[in-house]
DNA sequence: CTTTTATATAATAATTTACTTATATAAGTA
DNA sequence: TACTTATATAAGTAAATTATTATATAAAAG
């Protein structure tokens, strides 16, 4: 994949109003799936295939965590992806319990 | 429109590898659209089609010049669009003609 | 004034996107 | 083992995108 593909896809990936939205929750660090459909107000389904899409383009990773998944922003972006999630104005979103938010973890 | 909505239409604007090529084009300055259609090699309203989406976005400019119309960067950019434009290998093109690419203009 | 040239707009069709509901998977719990 | 919970995948659908061809516009040339 040419450089110009890849930077296509990395900005299909963002250039989503919902996207950007479960980017700008991630600012803050890991946050697991259901309190992300919280935010978002779609069906489960539609956030496990738009962190999919963050997800396929390299922009954020995943970590198991018995039944939960968080995830979180790569270390490393690309600089046109920090230059936009540094655009980002935060969103703060209600933990969906303790068990969910611990820090421990499978991988 | 608020910020987000503004940065979605912005990103839109440019998650597609043929306007991102057409940025490419203009980091060399201004360019005619019959020097653009060359590039892309697909039809000339399809050209006009993806200025004008570049153009809503608010990332050129346009001038016109008796028949041609130049296109050209905006001279300010939004922190991420500035980001994606520095990232683009400029693509270079024919000059269609002496009298297209003549600095002289009516705007 | 008619013709040519450069560009834009309109109408349309194929493709892609982003939801939805239903179902699958996989881990934890009674 | 059966039930619940968290997430993912599948199938279907409505809306958006991006090309195409045909046509309009507007300036320049003859």
């Amino acid at each position: 994949m040419d450089s110009l593909t890849i930077m296509e896809k990395q900005l299909k990936a963002v250039s989503d109003a919902n996207r950007l939205k479960l980017l700008a929750c991630l600012k803050q660090g890991e946050v697991c799936v259901c309190d992300l459909v919280d935010v978002l107000q779609v069906s489960q389904p539609a956030v496990s295939q738009q962190l999919r899409k963050l997800k396929d383009a390299g922009i954020i990773l995943e970590r198991k965590k018995g039944t939960w998944k968080h995830y979180r922003l790569h270390e490393e972006q690309s600089p046109y992806i920090q230059a936009i999630i540094d655009e980002l104005e935060p969103i703060s979103y209600k933990h969906c319990g303790p068990t969910c938010s611990s820090q421990e973890g499978d991988d």
